[in-house]
DNA sequence: TACCTTTACCGAAACGTTTCGGTAGCATTT
DNA sequence: AAATGCTACCGAAACGTTTCGGTAAAGGTA
């Protein structure tokens, strides 16, 4: 509609160059007091704001990072994970005059193309890398690319940056409460194996469990899914007698623990009394399901903040890629009503 | 790191102008079908991506729609809507070059100054509204802002374009299930009153029963949430007699309807046989709670295409704002087992 | 007074496209 | 043979910034 106001108009009403109008808004030196206040309040009368469009094009900047979501639509759905993380990304962002640009592949190859061509027009001056796969093939892809990058939950020897929340502790703390509670027939519900974080929980529950001197009990592939806890829940409940059943089940994460939790109800199991159950990851549903899900509390939310802030500091990091990684508090246990004492053998 | 291949470069070994290059990638006329194939082939040798930046300036175009997604971050957490809306919208998008841009603002006036923002620098061509409130703010603001933009599910009169999936139909089935299956007690849980969507599904819940001769019953508010259904479950059927019961109850959103499911089994009633309990949306978690939830189910995804196909139809429609309004298949209805015949009176 | 340094400001180039007006060259018409 | 029209191509401007080199004026030093 009505023309936009550039800084050749600023400049004009102040009668200066631009490039000094340019100076006197960026806080650049080379100006003086006055005539930056004349500039100022002729910016704002004018109600001018920087063309994002020139800025881009002169400063080499997109002011703009991306988030190519790589999972199957069904799990997105239901996973609470992505609207905090993403929350917490814009929290930072924002204020610092960057957008996030969201993207969706279903299949793996096709977000490999996604990130390839965000790089290729320049789209976005970096990207978070979660859902971290073994081998995954975007951390060669960024560095061929040279695009800045941050991991979200990496391992360690990750070659970019990353931030991390631990859940060594927090599964401990899990494992711990259930020996306390005199469990010692175990079984857990994996993710798929694919995830690097499916592993990672996997590991730390059957190091704490061997730390406690007690055998690791069954381990069966699940999927994160309501309904692969459902399976799960067939798999290790269903016509099996008491004592040839785990008495504390972990699942890797919530949804697939409710799931479980439903399963086992139908079977005829009273939960907590016969059998123990809990998750990771601390979503809101957990707290609605009956019995409440004893899980361990991520911070997605924080996890997004600290991914935001890193990775415009490595974009804002002119030399090399010699950026800190941050490890934020590590998840804790939040103990509800679906774990309790372990059944009396009789 | 290494620099970046421009159309000069391709220019020079093509040996041609930069304005022929120009022509000949964007297949406009002028250009010698011999001249065309020597430029193309020196662009893809030199793998030539024409940058976004330099043809956003030129074109007065950011090749970007925005989202911005103006929900408390529990709702948006468990919603499963965004998911889907937001794939559908990728598909679209994706192919024809743009992106999409996704913000958050828990408030709603922060909400309007992220569209404020998104305009003032032109980082969106246009952008999407969706949950609609009632005398929305944001609609005056595109408008004055000149600003494209589709709305999602937007009432009659709406005075942008805007894309619709009727839930009418829907709901009528549902009624007509719930009076075949002998109910003449109902009640109905909204949402927040300030949506216009939690609106709309109650007026087609009261003129449906009002068309079948039938009293509309008690109306509860409820928000959407999981803790909504089962406050209202508690306000609806804690300490009544049969007599006194609603026997069937349709809830605004899946969410609150199984949240009303779970306190309506926690205070001793069977499902579907004292009370038959339905939803509105079709989401997943929906077909594994046990009875599983007959609802009214929608189609995000395709909500997502048809928005995002009229966005960029009213963003490249150079004069006026005259695109046609799209209406996709009516939500229907989807029977399983959280209804049932209506209880004897005894 | 003559010289040097600093400061405040300006003009122009650069970023990478698209578009518009212009100009040769050629074929067609009269 | 002159006038006309069309095609293929080129050069330059435009989009809106930032940055860099330059210059005049002001101030400091000998």
């Amino acid at each position: 509609m009505s023309n936009r106001v550039t800084i050749v108009d600023v400049a004009a009403k102040a009668g200066v160059a631009i490039s000094s109008v340019s100076s006197a808004l960026n806080n650049r030196p080379g100006v003086s007091e006055d005539t930056r206040r004349r500039i100022v309040a002729a910016a704002k009368e004018l109600g001018f704001v920087p063309s994002l469009r020139g800025r881009s094009l002169s400063a080499k900047r997109a002011f703009t990072v991306g988030l190519v979501v790589h999972r199957d639509p069904y799990v997105l759905e239901s996973d609470p994970f992505f609207g905090s993380f993403i929350g917490g990304i814009e929290t930072v962002l924002d204020p610092r005059g960057y957008a996030l640009i969201l993207q969706m592949g279903s299949e793996p190859v096709e977000t490999l193309d996604r990130y390839r061509t965000l790089a290729a027009n320049r789209r976005v001056d970096g990207v978070f890398i979660s859902d971290l796969g073994v081998d995954d093939p975007r951390i060669p892809l960024v560095l061929e690319l040279g695009l800045p990058a941050v991991g979200v939950n990496a391992d360690p020897g990750f070659p970019l940056t990353a931030v991390r929340q631990s859940h060594v502790e927090g599964i401990r703390e899990l494992v711990e409460h259930l020996v306390g509670l005199g469990h010692t027939r175990f079984a857990h519900v994996t993710g798929p194996h694919e995830f690097i974080h499916a592993a990672q929980r996997l590991r730390a529950w059957s190091d704490a469990l061997e730390a406690a001197g007690l055998p690791v009990g069954e381990i069966v592939e699940g999927d994160f899914t309501y309904d692969g806890g459902v399976a799960a829940a067939n798999g290790l409940l269903a016509g099996r007698a008491i004592g040839d059943r785990p008495t504390a089940v972990m699942c890797s994460n919530d949804l697939s623990a409710i799931g479980f939790l439903g399963r086992a109800g139908e079977l005829g199991l009273r939960i907590p009394d016969d059998l123990s159950v809990a998750g990771f990851d601390g979503i809101d549903l957990g707290t609605y399901v009956r019995p409440t899900l004893t899980t361990v509390a991520t911070n997605p939310r924080l996890l997004g903040v600290e991914a935001a802030r890193l990775l415009l500091e490595t974009i804002e990091t002119i030399d090399g890629m010699a950026v800190a990684d941050v490890d934020i508090e590590p998840a804790r246990l939040v103990v509800r009503t679906s774990t309790g004492p372990a059944p009396h053998p009789r």
